[in-house]
DNA sequence: TGTACATCAGTGAACGCGCGTTCACTGATGTAC
DNA sequence: TGTACATCAGTGAACGCGCGTTCACTGATGTAC
């Protein structure tokens, strides 16, 4: 049956952001259109009516999932005023973040399998990437304003290897000191 | 019909070494048996008499993946006895390591998709991991002996991390910024 | 050493299943008058 | 404003396909005597 325009864009936005946070989880070939479709509260018929394929749906989850990831970092910043970027760094190497694949950086989550993507679908993490690093230099600049643009992106490089590989291990110790190690390194970077 | 003890043994290496290298290609999920077992010259059938199932040769791919990087590690070492650490940087933060996902580092390649893997396929990644902070460790040692295993895991990180976002955006620019940050990073660390 | 038989790596077809995609249909929404 | 009709978001079943896995069969290899 119709519903209306209002509630067709509103079940549209779900279904990405259901996508965005399960794609994370479980890979973009790990999860079907049906589960995709069944977490929004929609049958997998529907799905054609919204996006033109899976793959274009991956491209608008990858936008949406970069944009929340940028969203938390707002937050963490926000709740630390005085010390922004200390909080985006403890907050990106905790084991929280290494423990929760389906809601944290999407880079970290679904690195791997977006090098495999089409252009379009690295466009929406190309993007991602650009204002994570754009937030980052900001906030370098302020302590030290040489090579701002090579040092976020060394800060960047750190962290993302750093919970990528804590996730990889099986041993908690050996994760920990692999986040612990990046922190150091990391505060090293910002702070000379 | 029926093969030599020593060429069924052959064909499993050789089926373990194709999937070491379509997995890092494709993603654990990317590739299908009937392919691998082609690509070793083999069909389909005789997959389970070499192999319990196709997460257990995930389990002999990854293991053999990151021996075989360690081994190509172990080259570019003796190729430069006078810094051997500087030519393991050199290749790994490279343009040609970043385009050759097949036969390069299989935590880059595979790393979002280890992280969602059974504790089997991980632990297979955790050895080689180790094995990766051993060398580097051991050669860090020979300048500064001081934090060598914490240094060895922020290098390893940041390693990682450059090369996953170096594959992550479209743009080659963009890219080699990644790459050269970190090799920048990665000098100060080992230097220091 | 030679012969008879058991073993088993590899073949190729089949299994059930879930995938991405398509489609006829429904009925509330949106539009034209 | 009210009525008649066209639109189209969502449903649920079906499509062909490739997946991981199983199996009866083959025939060279390995073994027992």
């Amino acid at each position: 049956m119709r519903v209306s325009r209002i509630q067709a864009e509103q079940n549209r936005q779900t279904v990405i952001d259901v996508a965005s946070r399960l794609f994370r989880e479980h890979g973009f070939d790990g999860i079907g259109l049906k589960d995709l479709m069944k977490g929004a509260g929609l049958t997998q018929g529907a799905f054609y009516k919204q996006f033109a394929s899976k793959e274009d749906l991956a491209v608008q989850a990858s936008k949406r999932a970069m944009e929340s990831a940028a969203d938390r970092w707002t937050a963490a910043m926000a709740a630390n005023p005085h010390d922004p970027l200390g909080a985006v760094i403890e907050f990106y190497l905790s084991m929280d973040h290494r423990e929760e694949r389906m809601d944290g950086c999407p880079v970290a989550a679904l690195g791997s399998d977006a090098a495999r993507q089409g252009s379009d679908v690295k466009a929406s993490f190309e993007t991602g990437i650009k204002a994570y690093l754009e937030v980052l230099g900001r906030m370098i600049a302020r302590t030290d304003g040489e090579q701002t643009i090579e040092k976020a992106m060394a800060v960047l490089s750190t962290m993302v290897g750093a919970v990528v590989l804590s996730r990889v291990v099986n041993d908690p110790d050996l994760a920990q000191a692999f986040l612990g190690a990046a922190t150091q390194q990391v505060r090293d970077i910002v702070t000379v």
